[in-house]
DNA sequence: AATTTTATTGAACAGGTGTACAGTAAAATC
DNA sequence: GATTTTACTGTACACCTGTTCAATAAAATT
């Protein structure tokens, strides 16, 4: 069988353990005894299905990347997401993804955090850009280093965002993301 | 005064073990007490200078990050960095950089590692970015959030560069970014 | 050179980590 | 419903962590 029932008991005991804890202190200072003692699972059990307590979180962050994926194939108004003039404020998701799990990414950009979160976030964003801009292909450009340029940039908005306690409002970074993108259209002539 | 010699040669030790372990093993796999032992240094004076492993990187790091901006104050050239049209591969230097330092941005890319060093570099850039672009200012444009923009961009080509192992050379990446860099201007027209 | 200051040491402590293994209990399978 | 399979438990062990404190030794200061 692939889901014991067992383990699904378990794995969600630890989860609400974690989620709990996590309104006391932040990530890097949990211990696995705690949640244990808290999930009323013995810590070998833990050791069964994780090796650090960076391993249960990684399990939600996936579950939330996984929305910003799910959002962008709604029967929205799915447009190219980053091409020049074609770019559209009502289009951009992605601010309005980090802001609805604010909770969260609070724990993903804050700096005792392995990388790992980073990577997840990133690899997401790119394969959006990979898929969206799969029609928009530059000559001797290559086309993933650019997805990462661009997928990385944005994160860069986020990041700033992040350091300012998240105090712009997601309309505004999206009209700025519009405006950085559209600078070297008007910008080749002047400086 | 502001340097005892006992501080130096604690530090030394400790930095000279780090070094060392570092070719056996990870860096989230070393212990104190592993450092301590091979500096012949007491693990209580550890914790006297550092909380964990991972700050006595952080001193190492800050050294390099430093180097970047050295880099660029050099009687070299000194151009703009990112002003598209007057980019030119043979001023942007971190590519140079990363390449010349590639043992310390394994572990600093490394997933398991706190994103703190990823911080560091990426304000190492960001304050450069600042400072060269502060005369080309654009309107309804922030200008911080514009160079967080930019800077991190670069940092995603790095970061695809080290999932690659380093394999592109340093001349092509500067021919990319340069490439990228000037998309918009030729490509605000077709799509 | 004698005195003062302070970094370092060593020992000890409560707690967490990672692992192993036999025993138990709760699933799945028949 | 009985049997088989396997997830979980409890205990134990060696080791690492983070902290405290009196004793020591190596600096700086006079």
């Amino acid at each position: 069988m692939r889901t014991d029932l067992r383990v699904i008991k378990t794995k969600e005991a630890l989860h609400n353990a974690l989620l709990e804890v996590l309104d006391e202190k932040s990530l890097d200072a949990i211990s696995i005894t705690e949640i244990c003692r808290k999930a009323k699972v013995n810590r070998g059990t833990f050791y069964l299905h994780y090796a650090q307590v960076e391993e249960l979180f990684e399990e939600y962050f996936k579950e939330i990347t996984a929305d910003l994926a799910r959002s962008y194939q709604e029967p929205y108004r799915h447009v190219t997401v980053l091409n020049t003039k074609e770019l559209n404020p009502d289009t951009i998701r992605i601010f309005h993804h980090i802001e609805k799990y604010k909770r969260f990414y609070r724990i993903v950009f804050s700096k005792k955090v392995p990388l790992l979160y980073y990577y997840l976030l990133f690899e997401e964003i790119k394969q959006l850009l990979l898929k969206d801009q799969e029609a928009i292909l530059h000559e001797d450009i290559d086309h993933e280093l650019h997805c990462s340029y661009q997928a990385n940039a944005i994160i860069g908005i986020i990041i700033d965002w992040y350091h300012k306690d998240f105090s712009y409002s997601v309309d505004y970074l999206n009209r700025q993301l519009v405006q950085i993108v559209n600078i070297q259209s008007s910008n080749s002539t002047g400086a």
